[in-house]
RNA sequence: GCUUCGUUCGUCUAGCGGUCAGGACACUGGACUUUCUAUCCGGUAACGCGGGUUCGAUUCCCGCACGAAGUGCCA
């Protein structure tokens, strides 16, 4: 499902790009590529962009760059689209499509073309090739070196050769550096000797342009969009000195940049898929809430103070590029499953019942209901079962997601199969009239957790037994297992047939 | 090779000239006699190396090492 693309940028070249270069508001943009699933590291970039944009009040710009015909995919696009939503990343423009603004770059181009900011360049992929090769042998930086460049032709000897269409290149400066403040990174500068004059236009015959290059689309979309800060991954560190010479020649000052860190796989590789730094709808599957998502992602090279917990809102309040630090950090995955833990902890019993529920139901609990706290209709045992609600109110403190919540869930439904040697551990000769007389007890007392419980601490103090002498074997028989919640919110979530159905005695 | 950036416990980080270098995850010890994969309390563990500057460097400067990115008619 895709949203309606919205026309960017006027047509009036000059008046658009020299005047209004004055931001009085705070907008950024994340612009992926849409050639797969948005990744951690990706998405985490776009975390930071929204929430410098929302911190100033600001707005907040999607831009889909889909100039890479081959790769580029609408599913993807509406992957990234999904994925951002389900986060919480709301955008306020766009999504906008690089491939449906062709006409304004070319007219940019154009127009750089015929004020001498850019010109034509014959010269061939292998021409190029032979040129690097030799100033790699020879110990220097491979560089186009600006042989057709006006005049520089004649110095060459060059001429325009037959049925070779040129590509545009622009005219980077000579001299003196290009220095920007990075707002993560801090003071950068680069000597314009050190960059080439590159290609803004593929090839295309004398009188038309060609398909514009990345580096060139960059500038002109953020221009026309208005973008004041660029945040953005710290690969694109060495795109910004360029990029800022093409805004310069524009007569645009260009924004703020802030460079974002990578984000390493847990071995310290690059993140990819074979990490486990899986697609962000993985970690929505296995059961991860978009609030610890937003706070473990953030908490990887952003911090205030010590806070390690907060919640998307409390991000917003806090966040600032300065507090980003500015070296690599890698993905914990053990960290973020303690955080999503916490996050389900905070939550509101029915909000994490609402979301518990769809997992219950892959787990096959699928006669779950929404919510209440009485039981419902028969479960798989044959027994009135739980709600969603109670069963989030049992195993919230339990459960670091929800699809091991879920999991965990599992004797609230099916009778569970008890090992005979676990439950022999458990119980004996010494509690098993104890035992008898809690199921009697069990039959007619009320069904509410203080006289549960009293039935339980009566059982101690009548058979003069030691709390766990009573309540392992009844965990066992109710559960099937020795880890379990306490003995009076079991059976009171169970339910009273439920239960005398599992204690055997 | 060249250019740019980076380097605090295993991991994420605080620190912005004087701190017993703090917190969190993980690990580990204990407690909770309603178990535990829960909870509470405790512990182990770090400033990459070498020079400066300074009364004093984790903090500032310079080298080195290591790592990353770039060096495309990819984005």
């Amino acid at each position: 499902m895709r949203a309606p693309v919205r026309a960017c940028g006027p047509t009036k070249l000059k008046s658009r790009l020299c005047n209004e270069n004055k931001f009085i508001v705070v907008r950024t943009r994340f612009a992926p590529s849409p050639t797969g699933t948005l990744h951690l590291g990706n998405i985490r970039t776009a975390l930071f962009a929204w929430a410098y944009a929302r911190h100033h009040q600001g707005q907040f710009v999607l831009r889909i760059e889909d100039t890479d015909l081959e790769r580029s995919s609408e599913a993807s696009a509406d992957g990234i689209l999904r994925d951002m939503k389900w986060l919480g990343l709301d955008i306020d423009e766009g999504p906008f499509f690089q491939m449906q603004r062709m006409d304004r770059y070319r007219e940019v181009v154009a127009q750089m073309l015929k004020d001498g900011r850019a010109y034509h360049c014959y010269t061939s992929v292998e021409e190029l090739d032979a040129l690097r090769e030799k100033q790699k042998a020879n110990n220097e930086k491979p560089r186009y070196d600006g042989r057709w460049r006006p005049e520089n032709i004649a110095k060459f000897g060059l001429e325009v050769p037959e049925g070779v269409l040129p590509v545009i290149r622009f005219r980077n400066p000579d001299d003196g550096v290009v220095a920007w403040d990075d707002a993560v990174k801090g003071h950068i500068e680069i000597a314009n000797s050190e960059l080439d004059d590159l290609v803004i236009a593929r090839p295309a015959p004398v009188g038309e342009v060609g398909v514009p290059t990345y580096n060139f689309c960059v500038v002109v979309d953020d221009i026309d969009m208005k973008i004041s800060h660029v945040v953005r991954g710290d690969g694109h560190v060495m795109n910004t000195p360029r990029q800022i010479n093409i805004f310069r020649a524009l007569g645009v000052e260009p924004p703020v940049f802030g460079h974002t860190p990578t984000v390493l796989g847990s071995d310290g590789e690059k993140l990819s898929k074979r990490h486990g730094a899986t697609g962000l709808n993985e970690y929505a599957a296995s059961g991860y809430v978009p609030e610890a998502i937003v706070n473990g992602l953030a908490r990887l090279g952003w911090s205030h103070g010590n806070e390690e917990i907060f919640t998307p809102q409390q991000l917003v309040e806090w966040f600032n590029l300065e507090s980003l630090t500015p070296s690599p950090a890698r993905f914990d995955a053990e960290k973020f499953e303690w955080l999503n833990g916490e996050h389900i902890k905070r939550m509101p019993v029915d909000e994490l019942a609402k979301r518990l529920e769809p997992f219950l139901k892959e787990a096959g609990y699928d006669a779950a209901p929404s919510s209440g706290d009485q039981l419902d209709a028969a479960g798989g045992d044959g027994f009135a079962h739980p709600t969603a609600t109670m069963i989030a109110e049992l195993l919230r403190e339990r459960a670091p997601t929800l699809k091991k919540m879920a999991a965990l869930a599992r004797y609230c439904f099916v009778a569970p199969e008890v090992d005979a040697a676990l439950l022999a551990q458990h119980l004996n000769e010494g509690n098993r009239p104890a035992i008898a007389w809690v199921k009697d007890q069990l039959a007619t007392t009320d069904w509410v957790k203080p006289a549960l419980a009293a039935v339980l601490k009566d059982a101690q103090t009548r058979f003069t037994l030691k709390t766990p002498q009573v309540m392992m074997p009844l965990r066992v028989m109710l559960t099937g297992s020795a880890q379990a919640p306490a003995v009076d919110a079991l059976l009171l979530t169970l339910g009273r047939e439920r239960s005398l159905a599992r204690i055997h005695v």
